[in-house]
DNA sequence: GTTAGCACTCAAGGGCGGAGAGTGCTAACA
DNA sequence: TGTTAGCACTCTCCGCCCTTGAGTGCTAAC
């Protein structure tokens, strides 16, 4: 990106700021008096009107008809997040209501990201959404299989952070009650530090050698293992908050935003591509999903041990609260890693 | 209840069935015209008239305005469930489609709700829920304690119909992975064949007896563990269904609506009270949720083995299609319980 | 370069009238 | 005595027109 002084001048990016931030309140289109009457302007309507024209012809502004005010283009919001958002600090209040809301004495995960997908759908009045921590790329700690019935067995992997994650799998029915806690035992020692990824193949040999005749159905159910632990699962909580925009007070516009989120599986897509970037922005048609492309999604990721184990984000209107939700979600990201950190050791 | 007929003679309630078959269908209130044009009627719109006018006074009908036809009151809800609804019986079509996405290759319990949740959510098209199997009133098989950091632990229960569930329990810092393991043993050893609800004061005192000091930690761990197997777990889809509705075309209600919804907690009571009567009907002010107050809720439930195990249901407007929805759960009920009953062995 | 002034555009909202759906009453009919 | 035709009446809905007001773009003057 070359310098945007290049692009916009000065008062022409406070112009453009004036307006994006008035429409991010307002949801109306913005006129040049609107503008002009701001405290920090000191410029008659008429000047706003042709700077406004300009900003209209470079692409950054649109008109919804002849007579009626600006709206930002999606072009404007990049440039706002980009280079003038006022980047929003919580207030005390809010900073103490995450504390207070985020009880730390919770010592399951799963709550605690409840918990936090929860405070930020509360905190910022749109959906919010909370990747619960990856195994991925952990060590493991213990491969725990517990008959459940002929054919049927629930494994518990624990990893070396204390992260947890179960699944039903199926086990030849050969295999005795006994058999399975022999092949418990086995695994868990075995790969015991390892990845979980990485391990099948750098430890099947190992285990082969051990139990002869049903290293076949063991090493299936070891892929069985792997393949349940890499699903994904993520909380979402507050997708009626939507209703309470005026952009999508049309319902068959809001069914499909519902029907979207619903799914999740976009969402969920958003979330595991971006937990390796500390923030990301998606504005409007940066989503692939059409139902989203009045959207925008903003994801961070959360670590424990120094480590990013997931991400988080919020889903709302383009024209959504870019300062505040960023705050929010930097804030919330540190605070669940630090919570994490602690309880996973 | 006395005799219906004392209250309505036959005329009025063909009259009457015919103004809620409309409504359900059209959500415009009905005007005599439309009833006397049924093939089946044989009489003229004056005489229809006279007859609504009664039926308005008996409070089954509503007039929105003096010009406007009738529409019906919860009251004739009531009768029309109880007394003159069509049962309808599923197209063989439908049955297919049940049979088809209802998938009984799957192996999974959790896995066959949610499938379960989804088809009676697509076939009704409103919102459907339901309740995964419940652990009280089975027999314990197998309790495991899976260390997993100091402190923690999780505990999965197994079922003899093979029912699991699991959850994070805090244990006393003091006992060692090995000491836990021992436990683990011993507690199903104790507890195997008994119900969970009714084990641990008849179990206590053996296991007091054997572990000796620990006994009091020992003791609140298992109180933890019943404390959380309580706790039930609810699938619910299709939310936003409600949105195709006209009478939710407002965004306020329907905000209301999806955040009731949302939360879970009222319909969770709806299906745990419900989870011993084979077919429930709540209509409109039946729930005790203002939010819901224009809504009926049907819930049936499901068994395995001959034992009643769990609940599902439809939420929808009061103006649902009853038939419809009761044919969809009857049958439901019976693939879920068949399912259940092979799957769980 | 900035601004005042002005003609022009367009959506939103209020008022009005007709159309249409439906009712309730009355009187006639079988 | 129950049923029906007829009719006056009531309301909502919809389209129409007009006004209002916000906002623009252009021009000319500062």
């Amino acid at each position: 990106m070359s310098d945007i002084t290049s692009l916009l001048d000065i008062r022409k990016m406070r112009i453009l700021q004036a307006i994006v931030d008035d429409y991010i309140m307002t949801a109306a289109p913005v006129g040049s008096r609107t503008v002009s009457k701001r405290s920090d302007m000191g410029l008659s309507p008429a000047t706003i009107r042709n700077e406004m024209s300009d900003l209209t012809e470079l692409g950054f502004l649109e008109q919804p008809h002849t007579s009626a005010g600006r709206i930002p283009s999606e072009k404007a919001y990049r440039l706002y997040v980009n280079h003038m958002m006022d980047q929003a600090k919580l207030t005390d209040d809010e900073a103490e209501y995450i504390k207070h809301h985020l009880d730390t004495r919770v010592h399951e995960v799963g709550e605690v990201i409840r918990q936090t997908a929860k405070v930020l759908s509360d905190m910022t009045n749109y959906t919010s959404m909370v990747l619960v921590p990856q195994l991925s790329g952990m060590k493991v700690k213990r491969i725990s299989l517990i008959p459940v019935s002929e054919g049927s067995a629930m494994a518990v992997v624990v990893t070396n952070t204390g992260v947890t994650k179960n699944s039903m799998i199926s086990i030849p029915e050969s295999l005795t009650p006994e058999d399975i806690e022999k092949i418990s035992k086995l695994i868990t020692e075995k790969l015991d530090g390892h990845r979980l990824t990485e391990a099948i193949e750098s430890v099947l040999p190992a285990i082969r050698a051990e139990v002869g005749e049903q290293a076949d159905a063991v090493c299936e159910m070891l892929e069985d293992i792997e393949r349940s632990m890499s699903e994904t699962d993520v909380e979402v909580v507050g997708a009626s908050n939507i209703l309470d925009y005026p952009e999508y007070s049309d319902a068959q516009k809001a069914r499909s935003f519902l029907a979207e989120i619903e799914t999740g599986s976009y969402l969920q897509q958003v979330l595991k591509d971006s937990s390796d970037v500390e923030m990301s922005v998606r504005i409007g048609t940066d989503n692939d999903s059409p139902d989203l492309k009045d959207c925008s999604v903003i994801t961070v990721t959360y670590k424990a041990g120094g480590k990013n184990i997931g991400s988080m984000g919020v889903v709302g209107p383009t024209r959504m609260d870019y300062g505040k939700v960023m705050a929010v979600l930097k804030y919330l990201s540190n605070s669940l890693s630090d919570i994490l950190s602690k309880l996973l050791k």
